[in-house]
DNA sequence: AAAGAGGGCAAGACC
DNA sequence: TGCCCTCTTT
């Protein structure tokens, strides 16, 4: 039930996991058959008392090596340079200290006053000028963003000209859905609250036009940013060389993070991707013709979004005015995230009312990969020098001794503000560490911990959470003996599901039929075309425009053809997306169901889709927030509602990037070896070493209660054997935490 | 031009 | 193990 299995590649790739899936279920269920009773005592001899780690631990003094044990990257100069710089600007604001708030006290601020702690009034009354709030983990950072919005509006201040930046749209819902209990009315609605992407896309297409953009553009995903890579790849015939060129969305990402990391695409290629340097010339051609590609087709990619955004704020001041005129009282959640561009977007729409304040964490900051600049946050005094710093230190979350657990981790950043997290929870245990024999031991060890707990502990209190998706294997393997019911975070998106696409394809051919993507990828699923053809047919319709395809009459698939176009042409004709997107599903499902097996499963996710456009009044809309915010990930089949999206009570399995904000009564961090967690990547670069750390300061600091550091003694991947217990272990005084035996 | 076979490679994921 | 690219066959 747990696990998500959804692939959404070739059907024959298809069938044959269907049959493994069954076959290893069988496998499971005769196993369990099998050797019943037997096997669950082998279990419990190999986890509980295993002979193993007995021995271990009577000749080892300890099993955590000494810190000296590791050996750490080397810095290059500039490196240095620019950490101690940073170090510099923090030790400036931990000595700054934080700020009071000089606002008059009435009536309503009494009532503020008795729901927050003092730190948190303070970033709640302080509405003008610039504001930094450090909030730590766990101290009521959305509490504080939700009060100060309901506060300015008991003010006076009007919902319209409030601006809020997350960076999920679950986040923006979330806090708007919390205003407005607070103001017990429906103000919070007239706020604008939602993530840079969807804001600069709003943005564009109410006022695009005063800056020179065409406002009917699409919206393409990563998939369809690489499938354009490809296309434009084939188009420039590149020459071969010896090594393989990279993966198309390889490509992608060099170009994406290139432009959000505001750096040339050859130095991207030299520090992240050097073994692809001697493509860098094709590359670049790609990445060029990539982007004027886009260009005559209106698509924008989610760079494109930010980055035309913030150029237009730039260079039309009448654009620019209109936006800061609605806009007085802006706010950016999850500030370390942010990238340049969005920090710049940020600024400059800010800098006529100066009434900013940005909240984060430094600390949580483990987005760089993705282009996220956590010296954002850093800087942010520099360049509003009259800023308020507000430090947010009360920890309401995790108990002592865990919380003095995390503070170990952060003394071991490099540069960060130094905030000591307090609490008043006494009572708790330390962390416990336990080593284990493999890697289905220490899956075994997680299992029956969890199957015991669940006596007194409702199963979504648990969580299991590691460095890489596949570290969880084995605890599913487990769990799925036990009859424990989890879920796994990650998996595949709903909106990247084949058949979701492919509808969606077709929704965007009518809306913009010069989507040369769309258009594509419905032209390859008439039978008889394939990707080639396809990319001819697009070719000759965006020079010579839609009569062209009356030359094809003789192909065999021409009848085909007419038949897609005209049942095209009759949606677009629909005045409102769900009957367009009904018309399309009775053309599609005969089309699924040639080519797919498992088209009851897929059938369901569509009339899902229906569902939620009968939400929308036009098409257009319905596109747009569809690109940018895909209905819950989570969402296996239609049997769970999206609505409501109900907490579910079932074991969490996830990646530490996925539990980030979330929080769980006990949490197991599992697979703590060198080169698992840190991951082996980011052992040569100081740089990503410290995102490493943060990354497991994110990971600890989600325990309410319980946490459990586990690894197994030695565990294999294509890549090496990992043996040596995670440093970031070794480096913690060990009176933190609990070794088992 | 499509479909099938072989082989190299591998992190993390928001919009 | 699974994904995707590339080469080979039909």
């Amino acid at each position: 039930m747990g696990r998500k299995y959804i692939p959404v590649e070739s059907e024959d790739q298809k069938r044959k996991k269907k049959k493994e899936k069954h076959y290893e279920k069988e496998v499971l269920k005769d196993l369990d058959d099998l050797l019943g009773d037997f096997e669950r005592k082998v279990l419990e001899r190999r986890s509980v008392v295993s002979p193993h780690s007995k021995i271990i631990s009577k000749y080892h003094g300890s099993i955590i090596p000494s810190e000296e044990s590791y050996s750490v990257p080397e810095m290059k100069d500039s490196e240095r340079i620019r950490f101690e710089e940073l170090k510099d600007i923090v030790l400036n604001i931990e000595n700054a200290g934080s700020v009071g708030s000089e606002s008059v006290r009435g009536e309503i601020e009494d009532r503020y006053t008795a729901l927050l702690n003092e730190r948190q009034f303070d970033a709640v009354f302080t509405l003008d000028g610039p504001v930094l709030v450090i909030a730590g983990a766990g101290s009521g950072k959305t509490r504080t963003i939700v009060h100060r919005v309901a506060y300015m509006i008991e003010k006076g201040i009007s919902p319209g000209s409030i601006l809020l930046l997350t960076f999920t749209k679950k986040a923006a819902n979330e806090m708007t859905a919390r205003v407005n209990t607070l103001t017990g009315s429906l103000y919070a609605s007239k706020i604008t609250a939602g993530t840079f992407h969807s804001f600069a896309n709003m943005m564009l297409r109410v006022y695009g036009h005063i800056a020179g953009i065409d406002r009917n553009f699409t919206i393409c995903d990563q998939q369809d940013a690489a499938d354009i890579v490809d296309l434009v790849k084939n188009e420039l015939d590149i020459k071969k060389q010896k090594k393989p060129f990279p993966k198309k969305g390889t490509v992608a990402e060099i170009i994406s993070r290139s432009r959000n990391r505001n750096e040339a695409i050859s130095s991207v290629i030299d520090s992240q991707y050097f073994k692809y340097s001697e493509f860098t010339e094709d590359i670049l051609k790609i990445a060029e013709r990539y982007d004027s590609f886009k260009k005559e087709k209106n698509i924008f990619d989610y760079d494109d979004l930010l980055e035309r955004f913030l150029h237009s704020l730039k260079n039309s001041p009448q654009f620019l005015s209109k936006i800061e005129k609605r806009y007085r009282y802006i706010m950016v959640d999850e500030y370390q995230d942010t990238n340049i561009v969005q920090g710049e977007i940020a600024d400059i729409i800010a800098s006529s009312s100066g009434n900013i304040m940005v909240v984060g964490d430094d600390i949580q900051s483990i987005y760089g990969f993705r282009g996220a600049a956590f010296e954002n946050i850093l800087r942010f005094p520099k360049r509003w020098t009259d800023c308020k710093v507000v430090k947010l230190e009360q920890n309401y979350r995790s108990r002592k001794p865990l919380l003095y657990f995390t503070n170990a981790i952060v003394d071991n950043c490099y540069a960060a503000y130094k905030k000591v997290l307090f609490s008043k929870m006494g009572g708790g245990s330390k962390p416990l560490v336990k080593r284990a024999v493999d890697a289905e031991d220490e899956a075994v060890y997680i299992a029956e911990i969890i199957k015991k707990e669940m006596e007194k502990i409702p199963a979504g209190q648990f969580a299991v959470l590691y460095r890489s998706s596949h570290h969880g294997n084995f605890v599913q393997v487990e769990l799925l003996k036990r009859n424990i019911d989890f879920v796994v975070y990650g998996g595949i998106k709903f909106m990247e599901r084949r058949h979701i696409k492919d509808m969606m394809s077709y929704a965007k051919v009518i809306q913009n039929p010069a989507d040369a993507v769309a258009l594509h990828r419905v032209l390859k699923l008439i039978p008889g075309i394939g990707s080639g053809t396809a990319g001819k047919i697009v070719g000759s319709i965006s020079e010579n425009g839609f009569k062209t395809i009356g030359e094809l009459e003789k192909k065999r698939y021409f009848n085909d053809l007419i038949k897609m176009f005209k049942m095209l042409s009759n949606a677009g004709k629909e005045g409102n997306p769900s009957n367009s997107l009904e018309k399309i599903s009775d053309y599609y499902l005969p089309v699924l169901k040639s080519v797919e097996s498992d088209y009851e499963d897929r059938i369901k996710d569509i009339s899902v889709l229906l569902q939620i456009a009968s939400g929308y009044k036009t098409l257009e809309k319905f596109l747009s927030d569809f690109s940018l915010d895909p209905p819950s990930s989570q969402l296996n089949t239609s049997r769970i509602p999206i609505a409501g999206e109900l907490p579910e009570d079932k074991v969490v399995l996830s990646t530490v990037h996925s539990a980030k904000g979330l929080e769980w009564h006990t949490v197991f961090v599992m697979h703590l070896l060198d080169g698992c967690f840190p991951s082996d990547r980011s052992l040569t670069k100081m740089e990503d070493l410290e995102e490493e750390r943060r990354l497991f300061y994110v990971a600890c600091s989600r325990a309410k209660e319980r946490l459990f550091l586990t690894f197994p003694s030695a565990v294999s991947f294509y890549n090496g054997t990992m043996f040596l217990p995670s440093r970031f272990l070794a480096e913690i005084d060990k009176e933190n935490y609990e070794i088992e035996v």
